[in-house]
DNA sequence: ACAGAACCGTACCGTACGGTACGCCAAGCC
DNA sequence: GGCTTGGCGTACCGTACGGTACGGTTCTGT
């Protein structure tokens, strides 16, 4: 009896959100430990209520990552000033926001949660992850760069190729070694660096895609 | 009731590794199926056999993984020839084998296992992948780089930053979307790239790091 | 030839957890 | 005040699975 997913809709009563809160929260701390028992409890619900919403366990996880990857923060940049100094503020402030967000617990979390869920034949939320993440970032961020392209700041072939070389260039290794666990990576360690990662991506981007680059 | 793991000995029976290789081929066939009666049933052995050679399923798990990730092959490049052309060869030849592991469906699920594992506190099966994967290919390459460097071929401070540059140029997105299950990265779609993906990366790489590069 | 170990197959136990049923209370509505 | 609805809490059921026990069979060493 699957129950249809609402997309696109902010349409979760208060109550519900409360519920989903209380999902995030045991996933973040306990990783599998969402039981729908855990759940009711933290939640002060009746587990036939979250039955009655969400239809079953993998309802309830699919709203909770649906709603909580909805709210990524994502920077939004005006194209309209494309000096070459806007231009290279604007790519750097992407580098930015796309670190804090994988460096991030809920990130990490939704990440684990999607990779396990797809290693069981399931892609639903891999997909939603995804959408919520490398290809929200890339609908923004491939305008600002073929605008900085129009402007003849930059020079590429193909904005796709382009957009994921500056991923590559921004989260290297740090995503899959945060999702293994990798010790010698802590928050901190990680966050500390942001601001010199940033810089350093966006410096080598331009040495690559920079319209003053020779060819 | 802990039982040691086997490190950097190939000891295992070859009864044991046809148990292994059954357990493996469950974990990709099913992801998370692989459950102690099916792995006895696959392998033809008894369920107290199990339990005897490997403790749990957690050292099940354990050592398929370790197992498994340490035969992943990993090119052997000779340090002596350092011509330009050879060390540009050397390094395409890095990027090729590194897409092609991470592109196998061996090592996608290993990956899973282990992120999956590492949702849970545990970050043994993690710290095994990261180990033989990204750590490895790294202390491989850093050599190469830093002799590149004594011969005037590259430029670079630090031989880490240059590392993981080359990681993040090479993997890009990859890695993460296959392992999010993404559909429209198809296993042949991705092969057939490699070719083309390794040069492109190898080239960016130059870019940024070859001596003649303008600082 | 015989004892003992190794191992297979199967049956069994305990528990955790997904899912359901039911009794009860509180709020809104007539 | 009665009645309906929504939701809480708890008890309950079924099953899947980790882990153990045990009888029977093959292999090995003496």
């Amino acid at each position: 009896m699957p129950v249809t997913i609402k997309v696109n809709e902010e349409s979760f009563t208060p109550r519900q959100q409360a519920v989903l809160t209380a999902a995030l929260d045991l996933l973040v701390e306990n990783g599998e430990g969402l039981t729908m028992t855990a759940v009711a409890r933290r939640a002060s619900c009746s587990k036939e209520t979250l039955y009655k919403w969400f239809g079953d366990r993998d309802g309830l996880l699919t709203a909770t990552v649906q709603w909580q990857a909805a709210k990524v923060r994502m920077p939004q940049v005006d194209r309209s000033a494309l000096s070459a100094k806007a231009l290279r503020l604007s790519i750097e402030q992407f580098a930015r926001d796309l670190l804090t967000t994988i460096v991030g617990e809920v990130s990490i979390t939704l990440n684990r949660t999607a990779v396990t869920h797809a290693a069981q034949e399931k892609d639903r939320l891999g997909i939603i992850v995804l959408e919520n993440g490398p290809l929200a970032i890339r609908r923004r961020l491939k305008p600002i760069l073929e605008a900085g392209r129009d402007a003849r700041l930059l020079r590429f072939d193909n904005s796709e190729d382009a957009y994921r070389t500056f991923f590559g260039l921004v989260v290297r290794d740090v995503q899959i070694r945060l999702l293994l666990g990798d010790r010698s990576l802590t928050q901190s360690n990680v966050e500390a660096n942001i601001e010199a990662d940033a810089t350093a991506a966006t410096n080598q981007f331009f040495a690559l895609y920079g319209a003053d680059t020779a060819p």
